[in-house]
DNA sequence: CATGAATGAGGCTTCATTCAT
DNA sequence: GATGAATGAAGCCTCATTCAT
């Protein structure tokens, strides 16, 4: 063997990464490819069979981490009754999210792949199907803990608005930083400025300030 | 007619934000287009000089319009003097922001299109360019501030988190809805849950739980 | 409009079939059919889907004429009791056979092409299909009679060579003239020479010379 | 040593047989070649200056052998007064075929892949060569004999029709076995079959009947 | 002006051939 | 000499753009 496949096949999967990122998996171009990777078109399809062969090589086992996470945090939250009123809840969820980051922050350009960049792959609903997930998350939390309690929010769908919101935002850590250490401590700061006081802010949005605690 | 009739120019406007809010500018066809908007192919083409000039015609004065608003909603915060601990701000601010919800109503389906629909165009940095005037503002009533307090934040760069969070949010909400009044009631929830409170979360990040005022 | 559809369809027909008669299905380059339609690329593929789409157009409807005639054929013969006994056999054959080859003259390039320029399509058997409702035919007519009078062949699969050998005779005289009276008649005279007193010569291989007539 | 080893080239002469039968000329691959003769491609080329250098080497020696063969038969008939009329055709004829047979034989691939699987090098015609030497024997041996007498056939192209339907024929046997003795008996059968009182056939045709033999 | 057929560059993919090891 | 990875021209197909009617 000339060279190490491997190092050939990394090349390749480093390039298509760039490329992916740039211009999306259907606009991304077998040709953009080749010149980033500084290999001959005919040389990638060695390696890999298709276009979508290599975003399946390169963002698959990212995606289906990241399910499988999800899936526990989804299980988990679920068993655990955790509630906003529930005062452990702070400590469980950000365990949650902690035991999951050292893999998040790893990936976190295939992960940025799978957010917007891969319309056109089996994959293009990842964006959504996590929003999804983290909805469903608020409103076993919110919504229904509200409920049994007589309490209404004044418009519900502000539920899907926060778990769009929240979800790009932690996904915006990710991009944000490779230190680990750091994504730990903008991701708890995340979660405190997201969720601290969140039932009543929505409870009572008509009728608070902004910066109660600022004014003299 | 020596001009070409306005009414024709709408029409395929139409069909073109359409296709465009759908498929996005780069895998928009010109076929998808003509379809939309009943009109031939070769019409258009008497109308427009291409698709970007489509695209350049439909979203071009919306963009400027943005940006015209972000701008001088940066200005005046700048001016303003606005600051977290202000007790004016959030009138001033549910009044900017008000001030242009209709124009962001009006023109949604543009806006969205710019957000993630624009890649391709010398717009695709739209939503990037959004996240950091925000954060820009952000830096100003926030972070400036706690500066000449002497405070610090335990990380900076959260505000770029919140700024791409709250972006994101309040597109959500956009998308989420054609019903103005809905529109404005989601944003202020949105406003409420996202900036209620926020240094006070950001500051003591690590000391406070999340649910205060929903213990016993 | 500018042309008449059907012309540009034909055009494009007319040199596909030359394309695939001399290239054969998969060596046929839509290249070439372009350039003998004098028709762009992209022209063609406004009519025809695929190169597949082509072939199945220009050649489908002729293939089921002659599936259809085929097995009509077989079933007339099967339903006939015809043997190589049996003294009318001439006539109906005949009579069966020409009330097809107006047909057959018609579309003799599209046969052609069916015979062996098929590889690639979902005709490619055609030939040896052809062949082997021959030999069905040709099994029926001699091998059962046969057997039921106790003779036996020297070797059976000399009806497979034949329903070869009469096949390729046939389409020849297809191939050979686009004058309908003489497709007639050779048909005729190949019926004759292929079938008269086949049997005798079959069966007496061994034993009997080329020329009886023709000695003094 | 400095020479290529000759049964490494043996080797890849046939894998390439194998592939040329199965896929024709044009489409064979070189990966297939490779892969059939268990070489490496590159070590296919230090052997073998192209695809169509294989097929060369391969076929070419069949093919001259083939030509020769046929040459010399065309012209014994021609110098040997064989007619239709001649009592000793048949011996001769006979003679001449298993003079070949064992040539055929021996060679069955190489001539079934000149027959049909050759399109793409210069040896494309081949089986229309083949036809046509068929038929200067069968005009020889026939029509310049009948014509001398002062008969005609019907038509004359018929001669073209059993040239192709013969020629055909013969390969089939080829293509049919592997067993020698089978072969030559095939040959023999389809060559009564075939010649076997074909002048009265031709002559007559419109006054004969199919089974003259065979009714009671 | 409107129409939509015609054009051809560019996208994905294959494969004969070259070349570094 | 052997190997198989690398190359790039050519194949099928799409689509923005042009142009004849």
């Amino acid at each position: 063997m000339q060279y190490l496949k491997d190092d050939v096949r990394d090349k390749i999967i480093k390039g298509a990464l760039e490329e992916f990122l740039e211009k999306g998996f259907r606009d991304a171009s077998m040709r953009g490819i080749s010149r980033r990777s500084k290999l001959a078109i005919g040389s990638i399809y060695r390696y890999f069979a298709s276009k979508e062969a290599i975003f399946e090589y390169a963002i698959g086992p990212t995606y289906r981490q990241m399910r499988k996470t999800a899936d526990k945090l989804l299980r988990k939250i679920m068993e655990s009754k955790i509630t906003y009123k529930n005062f452990r809840s702070l400590e469980l969820i950000n365990d949650l999210c902690n035991e999951q980051l050292e893999n998040f922050y790893e990936y976190s350009t295939e992960i940025l792949i799978l957010i917007d960049k891969s319309q056109g792959t089996k994959y293009e609903t990842y964006y959504q199907d996590a929003v999804s997930i983290v909805q469903k998350i608020l409103i076993e939390v919110y919504l229904v803990e509200l409920n049994k309690e007589g309490q209404k929010l004044p418009d519900e769908s502000i539920l899907a608005v926060i778990a769009s919101s929240f979800t790009t935002g932690f996904y915006t850590i990710l991009k944000s930083s490779s230190d680990i250490e750091q994504i730990k401590l903008l991701t708890h700061m995340f979660l405190i400025a997201t969720f601290h006081d969140l039932t009543y802010s929505l409870t009572q949005a008509k009728n608070i300030e902004l910066f109660p605690h600022s004014m003299s």
